[in-house]
DNA sequence: TCGTTTTAGTAAATCGTTTTAGTAATTTTA
DNA sequence: TAAAATTACTAAAACGATTTACTAAAACGA
């Protein structure tokens, strides 16, 4: 309240140094100046030609001296700009939206912007509810990773492995024909003609299209994924855990295989717990192939084959598209992101027997 | 700006639907009412009493009609709480931090808060500059993990692996002492004298403390560490390559030793790797013990016996540690978690040889 | 019936900036 | 030397809410 202290025996009132932040009209006060100067020095506006350099010294002097920091509310409010975008992703642990966050917060930091994470653990109330609320914060834009867009488009939107086409959505996109050639390709090439498949869970964005062109891949090779090789995984868990419970369900069935074909590292690593149990060696006796290509990949025991998803460049990307939506407003088309393979030691040509 | 438009036949002003969001005025002039009624209603203010029961349901079927959502600057501006805290991690994806973020996030979001997350990437300009920049965008308190605080905590502050007694923070930590012993004590109850250690990298918040309580352990049942068992991580990759290297390069001293402590299981996988190029098999020739408990660690080959730290809980407490802080205003005494050693089978009794 | 209370609201201040539209004093130009 | 331009600023409006302090009309109480 009592911001400006009157010192009986002194010419100056001096801003109480501990009541609170220093506002700008404190610091002007302070300064004996108007508000409207400091403004317009603090911000290098071009009105600002006219202020001699003595009294802007004065002017950066000042607020040095009492800290002054503007209030970031009350500046928005004013330009109707925020500086913030929104983030949409599953679950933050999962390994994978981590990585995309990275490259995210990356490109962001570097234009000064910064980020409100949210999760929607797959839930239809949040996937509803978190582009409201994040819109009611005023961000200038939404990034949804591997995240269904179940709202209108009212502002800049880029969808990280997002594959509908939406009004006003930016899709950066894996280019997934060619990750299944090479995955596909990589195997068959081995010589593997029986491949099992853990297909990807119901509500992941990248399924479907993982699926059919894998499939399509694959039957174009003469060797058509077969209903009994294949399985889905179930549960959100972003554990190695689902990967196993459906390769152990796989293994029941008592087919013969002899390489897998797994949705993710993750599941591809539990994949192979489950083989090894059952007295199966990864890769001798059966080959296992990853996609994601996440830091564990390569450290496993054995090393995991897989198809590179370059998630850091894809979340950079991302961001970097949005940002540039803010800028022009016009939006530009999806953006490919090509695969490569990692061959390790996961898989290897199928024995002669 | 024409915010409204004269229907010239007809006898009301009906605000455009698709010319920007709708204000507070603006639905107030479509319902005839001050902005002051309005904002009594939809708030559910005391003094909203008087307003009789059909001209509150006018108000707010004007709301959902016209689809008006509060301005969050405007509103945050005006009664000086934002909802939102900021959060500062070394790095997003290191498989630490993204867990304990997903503790604060479920903490947070329950209070319908938001955060704001920052890397500083052990970076000394980013350790100074980002409190300042989340203190501008006026967070309420600040969650630091495992991260030093180097700024005056003129606002509610809580600490994950925080070891340092400072003012106005709250530190959420592992009892490390019970973690050492926890440790050591497996080791050395499994037949281990010989311990070689991965100690943690310079730079991280948890290294100094976890060295000396494992240290302690150590001497404790005499078995110091021993100089040449002992290497430091270098370089802040959130990839098992630093263990690696790590290892590699005690390997290199040409000494021997029956088990490895590592600073994380991170690293712990680097070294497998490291000591299996070595010829050395894990753990029939070497131990190996982890720490955190990461999801990778149990599916790992051989799954990791390590210490957990249990990572969402330490978010979850801080995030609600500090919210409680937000309402009481006083602080609290440090949080003590608990660790304990999850035993799988990268540990084994020492052969009698 | 007159004064008080209650009802049903509204006007204006406020939060802390930025920006538009000035203004008074000085300097330059014609 | 008078008009025009420049210099060095400032007052007030605006951003979009909330909150304090009112007010006019109706209802109530004695």
């Amino acid at each position: 309240m009592a911001k400006n202290r009157d010192t009986l025996k002194g010419k100056f009132t001096v801003p109480l140094p501990d009541s609170g932040p220093t506002s700008l009209k404190d610091l002007a006060l302070h300064l004996g100046l108007s508000p409207t100067t400091l403004s317009m020095v603090l911000n290098d506006s071009p009105q600002a030609i006219s202020i001699p350099a003595d009294t802007k010294r004065r002017i950066f002097d000042g607020a040095r001296e009492l800290n002054y920091r503007p209030n970031y509310l009350a500046r928005s409010l004013r330009v109707q700009k925020t500086r913030t975008i929104g983030v949409i992703v599953p679950e933050l642990s999962d390994g994978y939206s981590a990585v995309v966050l990275n490259g995210v917060e990356s490109a962001l930091s570097a234009a000064d912007y910064f980020y409100l994470t949210t999760s929607h653990l797959h839930r239809d109330d949040l996937l509803e509810k978190l582009p409201r609320v994040l819109m009611e914060r005023q961000v200038e834009g939404i990034i949804a990773v591997n995240t269904p867009i179940r709202f209108k488009a009212t502002l800049p939107v880029v969808n990280v492995s997002g594959h509908d086409e939406i009004e006003g959505v930016t899709n950066v996109v894996l280019n997934h024909h060619q990750a299944a050639e090479l995955g596909v390709g990589h195997l068959y090439n081995l010589g593997h003609r029986r491949i099992a498949a853990l297909k990807g869970p119901e509500f992941s964005a990248d399924t479907f299209i993982r699926w059919q062109t894998m499939s399509a891949a694959a039957e174009k090779r003469g060797i058509p994924f077969e209903k009994v090789l294949t399985v889905q995984l179930q549960g959100d868990s972003p554990s190695p855990e689902v990967g196993y419970t459906a390769m152990k369900s796989l293994l029941a069935r008592g087919e013969r295989f002899t390489a897998v074909l797994a949705f993710n590292d993750i599941s591809a690593i539990g994949a192979i717990r489950a083989l090894e149990e059952m007295g199966l060696r990864v890769p001798s006796d059966v080959s296992v192939l990853g996609f994601d290509d996440i830091y564990a990949a390569a450290f496993h025991n054995p090393p995991l084959t897989t198809i590179r998803q370059p998630l850091f460049e894809m979340g950079n990307i991302a961001a970097r598209t949005l940002l540039s939506r803010l800028k022009n407003d016009d939006v530009p088309p999806n953006v490919d992101i090509e695969p490569t393979i990692v061959v390790r030691l996961s898989t290897l040509r199928v024995s002669a027997s």
